[in-house]
DNA sequence: CGAATGAAGTGTTACGTATAACCTGACCAG
DNA sequence: CTGGTCAGGTTATACGTAACACTTCATTCG
């Protein structure tokens, strides 16, 4: 066997192989030939890359720039269906302005353990960060690169900062339970240090305060998952007896799903008994039955203008903060409290 | 102000900074200066490194070793949360070999419509796809790099193919409700072309028709959601009417918790009247009331025995299929058949 | 008619890195 | 004293691309 090496074509072999030069190969597929090149040479060249089935050298490319037209997305977990649904968003924006997008899933949602730069295999353009610590932030922010955060603490480093209306969600979850007429309220919370899940707690705390007999009265920690809520609305319901809440406010669907479960295992019924909401409006929300009474929230329209907000950036535009709004999806898992 | 542009230090700044040649720090930095430059010099270059804050163009290093360390792994859809759980085993193996990876989201399931090459904005090492059609492995294999097929029909063409035992899942399901006594089964389908969705048809029809008596009534096929499984199995059970099937097996978990949904609807209850399966053992299983029986496939190991199977063929390495073990997982949505 | 203009290209260089090839003393054996 | 070896470096080059500066030739215009 003659071990010729199919090496891959360069743009000189294409060159050679239309009878012209390297750099009118690189003009003529860099389709800014017009006025510049004859049209039968650019279709010479068109035809000799295709026939050769060229392909340019990207790493070549990016070096010769100084851009790559790539940005490294930072999410927590793509398991978590919000942040893969706000990953599609992104990479969708991305897609269509010929924006190749590298993923780091940072470990345990808090920040880089590791040195996200070194995953990434490219020279980044951009970065866009969701759902950071701000200690975390530094670390990124070290490249020098347009940083846009995504779900997280507006702060002053970053070109841009891209949120749901929590705040506005949470709100909508009080006076829909308030109006029902609930009073006495759990808050089943997310075991994770972030922005939203502070905006959360501390506008529920507001919002009962400022209703007289509303009561919040209790708050439970747990990890984001079905068995975290089922845990954490059992030891609610046993630790509180008699004087139970008639609401359960979740951080999360995974945790109302859990807490739907905890209610019935503890021979209740949802809603009749105990009401049950949840946040983000994943699929499972609609899964289970009662389905559950959510905040939705924007996913893959935060990711897509989070993606937005960071192209102008490479290109050093303006920065801002852009707040999208939400909506609760009433469905059956919550309903006018019965009883005492 | 003095646009003094802080443009990122090179390895020849470095250098400088230290008082050595730029090829000594390439050394240094690369970790094979042992036995050719002294401790003293290795620690200086080092320092200057860290005080600089350098970090290589990775584009650079790409076009000069001809490699990138980088591969591309090609997905249906990432907020499918099997697709996602294989991205992440895949990500986790590669992170531990400082192996980036692109992710390429094909649309619909099928294949590329966009050059997946363009979108990786970087040289590509190796290629890791899943669930592809037979016709869209070509576009890929063109690139003539080492490809590794997942949950797809083994292929001459790919490298290696890493496979759950689909056909085994299909026929502990089988081998369960025909033990419990079923004999009339509806097939609800994912609506989706593909070799896993045609083994796990296959393989139910042949395991019940090699039981006497046992009949496969009805295949309804349907988009995999929770909404597709609910209008198939709805079409199922009112179409069959009174000597309906006892068993749905469902391609899928959310088309099983759309089944429940349908046989619920109806006013018939899960499992006393209707048993149904899933497959893939999601999140949502263990959601839903009762809790889903589902084939539970690992499709972390999948994603990470994958990339353990290209990382060698980056290097030239051997090739071959393997086939991964799947589980039953026994819940509460199958029981013995009730009635005639 | 000579100069100016413009079309259609080409030659050359730089991007930042890794490495092959070369260089320079110091040290030692013969 | 000479030649050889080895540690500890340096110099120079190539990777493939994009783009600046330049050339050539034909055409137009004063």
């Amino acid at each position: 066997m003659s071990d010729a090496i199919p090496s891959r074509p360069t743009s000189r072999d294409v060159a050679q192989h239309a009878g012209v030069s390297q750099a009118t190969v690189s003009l003529v597929l860099g389709d800014r030939w017009r006025g510049r090149v004859s049209p039968a040479r650019a279709e010479a060249v068109r035809a000799a890359a295709r026939e050769l089935g060229y392909r340019p050298n990207l790493a070549a490319r990016s070096l010769r720039l100084g851009r790559s037209r790539t940005v490294l997305v930072v999410v927590p977990s793509l398991t978590n269906e919000f942040f893969a649904r706000m990953h599609a968003g992104a990479v969708r924006v991305a897609a269509g302005e010929d924006v190749g997008v590298v993923l780091y899933p940072s470990p345990e949602g808090v920040g880089p353990a590791r040195d996200p730069f070194a995953s990434a295999s490219a020279t980044l353009d951009g970065v866009l960060a969701s759902s950071m610590a701000v200690e975390a932030l530094a670390a990124l922010r070290e490249g020098g690169l347009p940083l846009v955060m995504l779900d997280s603490e507006p702060h002053g480093t970053a070109s841009a900062t891209v949120n749901p209306d929590i705040a506005a969600g949470m709100r909508l979850v009080a006076a829909h339970l308030l109006g029902l007429g609930h009073r006495r309220f759990a808050h089943i919370a997310a075991d994770v240090d972030s922005w939203t899940f502070r905006v959360r707690a501390r506008v529920l705390a507001g919002e009962l305060a400022s209703v007289p007999g509303a009561r919040l009265v209790r708050t439970e920690r747990a990890p984001i998952a079905v068995a975290g809520g089922l845990a954490a609305a059992t030891r609610v319901l046993e630790a509180t007896g008699p004087h139970r809440p008639t609401a359960l406010v979740c951080d999360d669907d995974m945790l109302a799903v859990g807490a739907c479960k905890a209610v019935r295992r503890l021979g209740l019924r949802v809603p009749e008994d105990v009401s049950v909401t949840g946040f983000d409006d994943l699929t499972v929300a609609t899964a289970v039955e009662p389905e559950l009474t959510t905040v939705a929230l924007p996913a893959e329209e935060l990711g897509a203008t989070g993606m937005r907000a960071l192209l102008p950036a490479l290109a050093g535009g303006p920065a801002g903060t852009t707040v999208l709004p939400v909506t609760l999806s009433r469905r059956g898992s919550t309903a006018p409290p019965t009883g005492p």
